[in-house]
Formats: structure tokens, sequence, C-alpha cells
DNA sequence: TATTGTTATACTCTATAACTATA
DNA sequence: TATAGTTATAGAGTATAACAATA
């Protein structure tokens, strides 16, 4: 969809380094900037993999939380995913509507709602992880298995030193 | 060496409101999740960094493509941001407005308009690029330049990929 | 008083279709 | 016809404030 050619500058290109990136170039050198270009490709397409699946990138990331944490309230799946309690709301709405989830209230404090898999949410989680591995391998088939663990343990660093920075 | 428990209770049983840890640790071995969830938090900090400029990281990024692009077109600016050219219009917009940019006509095709940044809209720009950088610096002060080259370098290499795919 | 889930709201980013004026 | 800029619109993600029920 997008056209793959390149701008070509009105400018006269003099600048011999000019050639591996665009009109972009400084931007480049942002470390945010890179990570967000590399992060929209990602999620456009992990959108596209999970949408044949009935589920979006959040259902599916609320989705594998509850599976592996059975009874796991919605404040903590909000804390877990790094959101607001309030933008849980639609998305539990959503899976239990789909019947992938239930809520079920609990006893001791009945404020609580006790999020519970059910057996098509495990079996439509476990499509999604298998849909979502084959994407990301096909997505970084550049990247050997050590360049890949090196760039998720770096990005884990990141997110851990800005999960401290908040406190 | 712990070895592998049971998942994680699911109702804790002193500290409820503490952040769950590692509800999603499935998650994070997908690279798009920890991607993602790094670059949220580079993103709202970087926007709180741009703020007081009065900039988004949308109209940083324009800007700063025409500040190195004399007389660039909004077609051209698009593309290099890998963005729509319907959604550069409000950037191009906020930023004449402000006498950032200019908008002027190109004579040997007056459909296009020749970008052109302001002086007021080179020295923001730098001012921006100046607090972006630090802000950097401090997000990413775990890492050392070895690493933060090596992530720029492997996010790069998808953001290639990505685009190679796209066509 | 504090917390859980909820509602309402708003802003940003992104994507698509269709229009105009030029080429 | 094809392209540049534009308009309108819609969807999704994210953020804040406030409320009722409960602790």
């Amino acid at each position: 969809m997008i056209s793959k050619q390149n701008p070509v500058p009105q400018v006269p290109s003099d600048d011999s380094t000019a050639a591996p990136f665009g009109l972009d170039r400084a931007l480049r050198d942002l470390v945010g900037y890179t990570m967000k270009r590399a992060t929209n490709l990602m999620q456009a397409d992990a959108a596209r993999v999970l949408e044949p699946l009935g589920l979006r990138i959040t259902t599916f990331s609320a989705l594998s939380v509850i599976c592996d944490t059975p009874d796991v309230t919605q404040s903590q799946l909000a804390a877990s995913l790094n959101m607001e309690r309030s933008n849980t709301v639609l998305i539990i709405d959503a899976l239990e509507e789909a019947g992938l989830i239930g809520r079920h209230r609990v006893l001791t404090d009945r404020r609580s709602f006790a999020l519970r898999a059910t057996l098509a949410g495990t079996r439509r989680r476990r499509a999604a992880v298998a849909a979502l591995q084959a994407h990301e391998n096909a997505m970084l088939a550049d990247l050997s298995p050590e360049e890949r663990a090196t760039l998720v343990g770096l990005l884990r660093r990141i997110d851990r030193r800005g999960q401290e920075d908040v406190q």
C-alpha cells in the first residue's frame, strides 16, 4: 500500500552519507524515533495477524495474562499491562462477550472480579501465540537468534528503568 | 535458584496493590510486546519533554525533516515519516500557525507546496533536539554507548525489512 | 479513607475514501 | 489519467476525573 519510491530531494544531494536513509536521517539518531518506526511496523503486522482470530493487540494481551493467571483481578491486569484500569473495562467486556473469559465474583472482596479464561479462550490464545510467533519469525528474519535475544534484553532494560522512574 | 513455580498467586496474600510481578511473563517473549512497552515509555516521556516547547512528537518530526530539507513537499515529507499524506495536513497547519515553517508555491508545479522552516522554526528545532537528547540520555542511562548503538542498529534493520515487505 | 470497577470524556495517532486543482 | 494537497471520518490507544459499591 505504501509506495516504496524514494522521495527525491529537490536539494542537490552533495552528501555522500545521505544514501542509506532518507530525509529523516537526523531523526534516526534518536532512539525513540527509530523505536517508534520499528514498533509501528511490528504492531500493524501483528494486528493483521490477530484480526482473523477476532482479537486486537490489547485484547490478546489481556487474554494472555488471564490465561496464565486464573482469577486475576482487573486492577492486577491493568498494572501488569501498564495501562489504566479504566481502559481495561471495554477490553474485558469484549473478551467476555466473545466467550473467551468469564467474570466471577470474589467472595472475600466483593469489589473485585476474578477473571478466568474459558476453554475457548485458552484455545484462542494458543492459536494467537502461534500466529504471532510465525509473524515475528518472518518480520525478524534478518536477525540471528543471538541478535534477537540481544534486542529483547536491551528493550527489557529500558522498560525496567522506565518503570522505576515513574515511582 | 528458584525452580519452576506455579503461576503467580491469584490473590496476593499481603500486597495486592503492588504491581503484579510477571503476570505478563509469557508476553515478554514476544518481541513486539516488549518493543511496544519500551516505546510507550519513551514516547510518553518525549511528549512531556516537547510539550513546553509547544511541539508534539509528530510536529517535531515534521519540523526536523523540513529544517533539513528546504522546499520539501508534503508528499515527500509524508513518505519520509512513513505516514499518510492526509495526516500531514494538520501537522503542517500547526507548524505554520506557530510561525515555525512557511508554505511556498512551487512555480514549476502549482499543485505542490514547498515547505521551509523559519528562523524561529530552526531555533525551536535545535532546542527540541537538545531536550530530546538529554531525555534519552536519562532514559537510556543503563545502556552503554555500545549497547545503545547496537539497539539502534537492530531497530533500523527491522525498519528496513518492514519497508521492503510492505511494497 | 482507600480501593475496585465503572462511566464519561478527550486527545493523539493512524487509516481510508473522496474531493479540487493542477499536471 | 495521474498526482498534490485537502477534507471528512472512523477506529484504536491512551489519559484523567469522578462516581457507586465495598473494604
